[in-house]
DNA sequence: AAAATAAATAAACGCTGTATATTTACATTG
DNA sequence: CAATGTAAATATACAGCGTTTATTTATTTT
């Protein structure tokens, strides 16, 4: 094979085509078993060949992972917006639904996301906070909808101490302003909804299937029933 | 070296010092960085002798796993036997309280368990599951201890289906008859922490510090205000 | 048309898990 | 006590991995 393929050989976008390859083999095999030789051998490529669009494999997970969260927030965001504005238990259920939903359709990327399943691989945070700030913002603001129309139901809850504090200023550089009684709740319904699912993805409980929707449907009612007045 | 070193130059048990070794790299370097020739390099041998002890790495590695759930199940029955049997509330609290902070003393062992952090590896469920249900035992022994006392108070919660009831046996095999309103209880309470500490764990919310104890506790004792009467 | 640049291959390095053959310490047996 | 057998290590080798460097050639720019 010639060092340079004329254009009519080469893939019209390789960036994507690798990325696309990366997904179909972690759908395959799982995130772990991700490796640049058999990528380049799917593609008819060489292995080097992928480093003219990645520095490195670390560089083409955080894509990837980019990639994950984009999509998790475009499902988020329209299923709060598939609801109307002022039935805010409505778009609470919607984006509770939603998010089960996604990690089912695509459980590898929920473990890329929430996992670590890359040898070696650390997330590096300035560069995943963007996408991943952003899917949480669907929750982030029923919550605080809720709350500023007084209809959130909690008379006392936790001080935030000087280590959320950090985290919750980066939330509102990219989020906007968010109210700590807001910030409190949401992070409850996201680790309730997030334990649920993430022991469901991993084995770890059955996968409740159909009528895992009727205990996850109880999970969110529960979390109205305590969080939400009237 | 010789083929076959004297006794006295020997490990006295090898293969309790490779489990040393790797629990000590994985509190380095992170589950996903384990390497049979690194664990060989420390120990002054070579890899292939750790076939005398291990058919190969994923049987290592569900070694480990095994030990880990083992640490984690003492941990959990310790914190359970530290109360009196008849205060309960006080029980569940306990293990609550020790779930947490185990995961927090060993990350590493928790993602060991939680996540999938080794390339390529995969759990066989059926040589971990006893010491994973004896884990998870201490929490249902206490939720059926609740049942059968007549302190559960919830009015309707979702059947189950044919896919639960396949887990279902399974516990009730090794843990002993299992009420289905205690398995669905433990199972949402066992959700509700694991979505709190994997998300701690993880670094996608703030490692809470002192003041999670206090959101923990919050989110322990909200889960006895909702299923616990009187 | 010449020079510069871009995008690929080729070859090589050190790492990995693992299979096979070999060597030697130790245990068992006649 | 000597011969034999077995156990536990080393030595060697192989294929696959991420990555680096040098090289080649298509394309773009001058």
């Amino acid at each position: 094979m010639s060092p340079r393929p004329k254009r009519i050989d080469r893939h019209p976008n390789l960036e994507e085509a690798i990325k696309q390859t990366v997904w179909e083999q972690i759908a395959e095999k799982g995130a772990s078993a991700l490796s640049l030789r058999s990528i380049a051998r799917a593609l008819k490529i060489t292995a080097p060949a992928i480093y003219n669009y990645f520095p490195d494999r670390d560089a083409l997970v955080t894509a990837l992972i980019i990639d994950a969260y984009t999509s998790f927030g475009d499902w988020q965001l329209e299923a709060r917006d598939s609801v109307p504005a002022k039935d805010l238990i409505g778009r609470l259920r919607a984006i509770g639904l939603a998010y089960r939903t996604w990690a089912h359709t695509y459980p590898q990327r929920y473990q890329l996301i929430f996992g670590t399943p890359i040898p070696g691989y650390e997330a590096p945070v300035e560069k995943i906070f963007p996408s991943s700030a952003r899917s949480i913002s669907a929750l982030f603001s029923v919550v605080e909808d809720l709350r500023s129309a007084g209809k959130l139901d909690v008379d006392s809850f936790p001080t935030v101490n000087d280590a959320y504090q950090i985290h919750f200023e980066m939330w509102e550089q990219q989020i906007g302003n968010l109210h700590p009684l807001t910030l409190f709740i949401a992070m409850i319904i996201w680790a309730h909804v997030h334990g649920i699912v993430s022991l469901e993805i991993q084995g770890n409980l059955p996968p409740f299937g159909k009528s895992g929707d009727e205990l996850y449907l109880y999970e969110l009612e529960s979390v109205a029933r305590q969080f939400i007045k009237e």
